[in-house]
DNA sequence: AATGCGCCTAGACGAACGTCTAAGACTTCT
DNA sequence: AGAAGTCTTAGACGTTCGTCTAGGCGCATT
């Protein structure tokens, strides 16, 4: 039963894995300060049972992290760890397809019935933005948010999924819908205030 | 003598402002966490010698709360105080008009001698970066930069600075080849690896 | 005075973008 | 079987973007 948890603060993230193994000693909880060494190590084993997410990392700023993982690891379920626990950012979260969203403000109590859940296969969010419901945004979207997100033109994006330039334009057009944007610049500068 | 002091960590904002007052006593060093606090400080007193800003808070990540500050209020000097001081992120802190950078790594030394060149009217930065001599920004440009970092087409940019959009067109061309993008988009992509 | 440099503007051009309509393929629910 | 929903694609349309050429203005240097 391995966890991955991602945060660039060692205090943090020694106190986090503690409190995990306290909870449950059958966990062990791999530590990981960037995004690229994540990756690294998906790459050569990807059974993880849950990663926990930091959105600040020295090689990632908001949801552009979550949404790289998810577009390279589809399977794997996400929780993220955040300082900033807005509705908004709640919600950008579900969207782009976390499993869980646990405020660095929680006490342990809410930690370890966040981690019981989240192992079992379960989401767990903060009531208020779980109760709005929003629907998640599908694989091919989270890919080509991923794509928008690291600079891509359209043609670009159909060609890295294999799809046509239509169908990217078409899933762009939905997701301007659903984040109330315009254009992709704006959605980019979105994922800014997202962290 | 007023310095503003930004930084949403509240441990390394007393000490950052303790080692200070160490220095020159005759120094006020007013500290806050959020950009929007220091805007609002700005619009009632603008005669502030120094604002020390870290680049990552709560309601702005990377340059783009030093460009929102530089476009409105253009006469403040404003040095970065980041984590993160490799070469590109000094360097877009002087393209966009950063008059010093502060290693979050410094030590009091380095520290004491960059406040006190900084409240001098003198620039600081570490020495690989400054030596490579890029040009900033020039005031309009911070304008755009921050427009385009706000979502907005160049017709809107042109109007809220009085200018025809031809001319906005000029400058972001201009800056794409001095980022090293063709796009809107990875300019604001960019910015959020430059904390 | 002449030169250079940066800023501003116009016009034109092709490329990319974003929206819309329409239609086929597929799954799921009734 | 039929209905509803999602994903896919195409085509057309108008808009925005980014580049280029070219010219005007002001300021500083020579």
């Amino acid at each position: 039963m391995n966890i991955l948890l991602v945060d660039d603060h060692p205090l943090f993230r020694q106190a986090m894995a503690a409190t995990i193994n306290n909870v449950r000693g059958d966990i062990v909880v791999e530590q990981y300060e960037t995004l690229a060494a994540v990756r690294r190590k998906l790459e050569t084993q990807a059974d993880i049972a849950l990663i926990l997410l930091d959105l600040k990392l020295p090689d990632s700023q908001g949801i552009a992290g979550l949404l790289s993982l998810k577009a390279h690891f589809p399977a794997v379920p996400i929780a993220i760890v955040s300082a900033n626990d807005s509705t908004d950012t709640v919600e950008t979260a579900i969207a782009c397809g976390a499993a869980g969203f646990i405020s660095k403000a929680a006490g342990v109590d809410e930690l370890s019935a966040a981690i019981e859940a989240l192992i079992n296969g379960e989401t767990w969010f903060p009531e208020p933005a779980a109760a709005s419901g929003r629907r998640e945004l599908s694989a091919t979207q989270v890919h080509i948010l991923d794509g928008v997100h690291r600079g891509m033109m359209n043609k670009q994006i159909a060609f890295e999924l294999g799809l046509s330039e239509a169908t990217v334009k078409y899933h762009l057009t939905s997701m301007f819908r659903v984040m109330g944007v315009q254009t992709r610049a704006q959605l980019v500068a979105l994922s800014q205030f997202n962290d």
